[in-house]
Formats: structure tokens, C-alpha cells, sequence
DNA sequence: CCAACCATGTAAGCTGTTACATGATTGA
DNA sequence: TCAATCATGTAACAGCTTACATGGTTGG
């Protein structure tokens, strides 16, 4: 189960897809930079056949191998991935992509969460560079490490921002 | 060469140094986030010095191999990829921190690239975003694609404010 | 003397990348 | 008919991760 499997099942969930339309879809939207796509595809959604998590289903007279749907391991599996504890910031937000459209509640707690990994990890590069051992490293070094803070910040802002968006526009759909 | 063996070659070039303590900063400093540590660095300083890259040379008395040293190949491998036009962005973060000391001019061109090259891929994803494509998706997917933007846009902004330092500070020795 | 650290590695396994191969269908 | 696109794959290779193996040295 690597990031791009679960990006499979997350798209698969959406709505049942052939493999060449999940392709399609990792290389003409920005999904694409979280998992690649070309020959990588296939051999995942096969493996994801094998584990039970996908089923293909071919209408009567269609070509090809027909539509992914999910079975009841594999979305067990994603809800799984998608309620796990927030590690790396880079597959939270590909999880973050796939929570539950209709579970607010969740992507409120999703968002504080997100928020305060990238605050911590924040803090953790402005001691680094505080710290001793920033002041033996070059300016460019120590600018490259500021860089990395300036993502982290902008990480929590977006969180911020989009809670903001989560707070107001669930309801008030006609005004 | 992978992004690990330049990374080494950089630290090399800043001071010879033993494959434990080339480790150790990968295990101690935010560079670590770039390339990864433990296993993968012996292999690595192994094909590099049988690439002629790098030499290992040890006092009569040291234990262990001793250290490395850049060969006239590896700096010159190092010098091109430093000079290398900007593609990935993380990449080109890496390699900002090993760009010449003593080359403001490199400097700023890299930084002037680095935030085109950022504005660009963030103009990408706006564009994407006011496109046809983007009115299908969730509100969550369009607000994960937003976060992307807003990190492209954190990208360039460090760009200008790197800049700036980069204007002040080498003459500004003594106020 | 024992733990921690110096110092260097190997081996298995998983993934992804690249590049190629195949064949059907559809529109110009 | 010819190119493009639909649709699915395979095979070789490179790279990283994890985990283990091995010894010497130093400090408490």
C-alpha cells in the first residue's frame, strides 16, 4: 500500500474508472506530483486486484479489462488511511484531497491537525536555526533551511484560510 | 548521480570529511529532508569514488578509510550541476545551499530563475484552477490544488527576500 | 565492565522510472 | 489510410528503506 495505491482507490471511490482513465487522470491534473503515472499504474492496480481492494467489472459488450469499483476491504482500507494520524505533510494533503465530502467534522479536525504538524515542524527549523550549529553553516545553507520554514508557514496559513472556507460555505449556499 | 550523490559531493567540496561524518549530518541538520541517511550513504560514497569522483585519503594513523576528498572529475560534475538550468524545485533548493561562496552574480541569477520558474508553476496551477477541469472536483481537491499554489507562491516569495539579503548583506560588513 | 558511540558495511525487498510492445478504434 | 487515441501491459534497471552484521574505542 504505497501513497499511489491509495490515490487509486481514493479516485476509484469517486466513481468507478478504467485503469486508462485513472491514468488519464495522474496525467492531466496536478494529482499527477503526488504520484506518478506512466507504467506505474497498471502494475499497482493489478496488485490492488490481488489484495482484494479493487474489482473490475466489464459491462456485456465493452472493451478492456472495464470499471475499478471498490470492495468492501478496499474502502475499509482507504477510510482507514484517510483517519490515520498525520505524518508527512505531502500525503496528508493527497489524504486530504479524499476525505469524506459530507463529514465537515472531519475535515475541521483534519485541518487543525495539518495545521499544527506544519506549525511544530516550523518550530523545529527556527530553533534549528537558532541553534548552534546553524551558526557554522553558510547564509545560502541558512536561507535554503528559512526556505523550508517559509512552505511549512504557508502550509498552515492555506490550513487556516481553508477552515476559514469549511466554516462559511457548507451553509450558505444561496445568499 | 542522484540528488544523494551531489548532495555529498557539496558537503565534500565544504570540507573533506569520513563517511560517518558525512552521515552524521544527514542525521543532524534539515538536509536530511532532501536526501535520505542511514543505509544509502555507503553505497553511495562507494559508487562515487568508483565513478573517480571523490578520493579517500587517510592519515597514517586514522582508523576507518579516512576522508574524502573531491577529484578534479567530481568537482568539476559538482561545478555543472550547480550550473545546471533550474527544473525541480526541490532539487534546486538543494543545490542553492552549495552554490559558490564567492559568486554573488550566481547567486542572484539562481534566485532570479528560481522565482520565475516558481511563478510559473504557480501561474500553472492557478490556471488550472479557473479551468474547466477544476469545476468537477471537490471543493476539498480544488482546495489541495490551492495549497500547491500557495506554496509555489511561498517559493518566490523567499526568492525576493533572499534577494534582497543577497543585495545588502556582502557589502554591508561593518555598518 | 557495559553502554554508547565511532565507523563501515551487506542483503532483501519494494517502488518507481523508462522504454518498449501490442492491438483496437476513430476521425480527418 | 494514417495518425491519434483508447487500452493494457512487460521487462530492465536504479534507488531507497529497513534491518542486520561487525568491530574498535571511550567514558562513567
Amino acid at each position: 500500500m504505497t501513497p499511489l495505491s491509495y490515490a487509486l482507490l481514493g479516485l476509484i471511490e469517486l466513481g468507478p474508472r478504467s485503469g486508462y482513465a485513472l491514468r488519464k487522470v495522474f496525467e492531466t491534473t496536478p494529482i499527477g506530483n503526488y504520484s506518478s503515472s506512466p507504467g506505474s499504474i497498471y502494475p499497482a492496480l493489478n496488485s490492488l486486484e490481488k489484495l482484494g481492494m479493487v474489482e473490475a467489472r466489464r459491462a456485456p459488450d465493452a472493451r478492456g479489462k472495464g470499471l475499478y469499483h471498490l470492495t468492501a476491504k478496499g474502502e475499509a482500507t482507504l477510510h482507514g488511511w484517510l483517519a490515520a494520524p498525520i505524518g508527512d505533510l505531502g500525503e496528508a494533503m493527497l489524504r486530504f484531497a479524499f476525505l469524506a465530502e459530507d463529514d465537515p467534522e472531519a475535515v475541521l479536525e483534519f485541518l487543525n491537525c495539518f495545521e499544527a504538524a506544519a506549525e511544530t515542524q516550523a518550530a523545529g527549523l527556527q530553533a534549528f536555526l537558532s541553534g548552534e550549529n546553524a551558526k557554522f553553516m553558510s547564509v545560502k545553507s541558512q536561507l535554503a533551511v528559512e526556505h523550508g520554514r517559509r512552505q511549512l508557514e504557508a502550509s498552515a496559513e492555506w490550513a487556516r484560510a481553508a477552515r476559514q472556507q469549511y466554516c462559511q460555505e457548507p451553509r450558505g449556499e444561496n445568499l
